[in-house]
DNA sequence: CGGGATCCCTTAGGATACTG
DNA sequence: CAGTATCCTAAGGGATCCCG
């Protein structure tokens, strides 16, 4: 349960003794975006053995990090205010990793999560705040995100609703992200669906969420 | 050789795959402090198994984080510019992990590297700016440093050299940099131990050093 | 002596099945 | 649905040895 130590005295061997562990950091992602139940978290990490997740659970609640709250007959996982704060670091490590993307290989998936976070580590307040509010509707696979970006603020959540335009892309969508495929190929090219509203609006997507690679 | 991978098409999946296995973040930390050969390494890290310490480079060689050179007749790792954008990560850490270093325990060592990217972390530009220039000569254990604070820059390295206060401290310097213990105080309990120069500038060093516990 | 490689053993992690 | 229990593999730990 004590997580192997590294037997220094360290702010970063200490924040890896919490959060180094396979898994770990990845199941904080996920509970970033909202607090998650144990069937959805294991919904978003397909590869964690259950025993895996229940044993980190256990050790992410022992170190503080989150909170295990019954909620009316079922059991949700939260993120404590001290968890909450590895949202920077998940968002500079998601940046630093898109780097280091190559192109999908067949087995990776693309989690609603995981999507969820990769467009709050793209977002440019900055450049939203000079666009006109606008609400997207993403489909990854089997993700459906609805994305709402009004003045420097930016939603993200899952299932649809009223958007301005809706579309659909596979992992492909990474290209458009970091510049190497303009919107118009993306959408030439079939790297994006256009499911409703004007393609043209794919440019202002592809303005507010940038990532370098 | 191929870090186990998560199956996800995710950045932070992607960053936790080249930097998530144990060890490779700390050898990642030492190195940003320095080119390090293999032997400076190995004693940075005195926990760490030898196989285990050539598989990591190995494997961040591979990853296009470090650089093997050989340099007149011994070979030194150095971080490639990629691996040296986690500089902003790894202090991130430190700062988090700070926050829950409870109280020294008897086998956890302080190195010199850890505790450069300690007072790295702790480093406060803006506050160092209005102070006059200032040399302290920091000795914790057997772990010397040098750490030269001009304006907003700081430079820390290993030895001695002409200094304006110096003095040697324990683990428990942690509570002088976070606040807990006045620089007063620390004196008093010898926490610190003014070698050389006056203890006044034990309150110029605490200022500019400075985390949140 | 620096820079590893090898051996053996322990334990975390993966796959799968099972239970309250 | 929310986890345990079990079994097995592979990574990590510790010591020692090797080679240029």
């Amino acid at each position: 349960m004590a997580a192997r130590d590294y037997g220094q005295y360290c702010g970063v061997t200490r924040a890896l003794e919490l959060v180094g562990e396979r898994w770990a950091l990845l199941i904080v992602r996920d509970l970033l975006v909202g607090p998650r139940r144990y069937g959805e978290l294991a919904a978003g990490l397909p590869r964690i053995p259950s025993n895996i997740l229940a044993a980190r659970l256990k050790e992410l609640q022992g170190a503080g990090l989150i909170r295990r709250v019954p909620r009316s007959r079922v059991i949700i996982y939260e993120l404590t205010p001290y968890g909450r704060e590895l949202e920077p670091i998940v968002l500079a490590l998601g940046a630093w990793g898109f780097k280091a993307m190559g192109d999908p290989r067949a087995e990776q998936i693309i989690t609603p999560d995981s999507m969820t976070m990769a467009l709050r580590t793209a977002f440019r307040p900055d450049v939203a705040a000079s666009l006109p509010a606008t609400a997207y509707g993403a489909r990854f696979g089997p993700a459906e995100l609805l994305v709402r970006v009004d003045g420097s603020t930016l939603d993200v959540r899952r299932g649809d609703g009223p958007v301005d335009l809706a579309f659909a892309a596979g992992p492909e969508i990474r290209r458009l992200i970091s510049g190497e495929l303009s919107p118009d190929r993306a959408i030439a090219t079939g790297v994006v669906e256009v499911l409703r509203g004007h393609g043209r609006l794919l440019d202002r997507f592809a303005n507010t969420f940038h990532l370098a690679a």
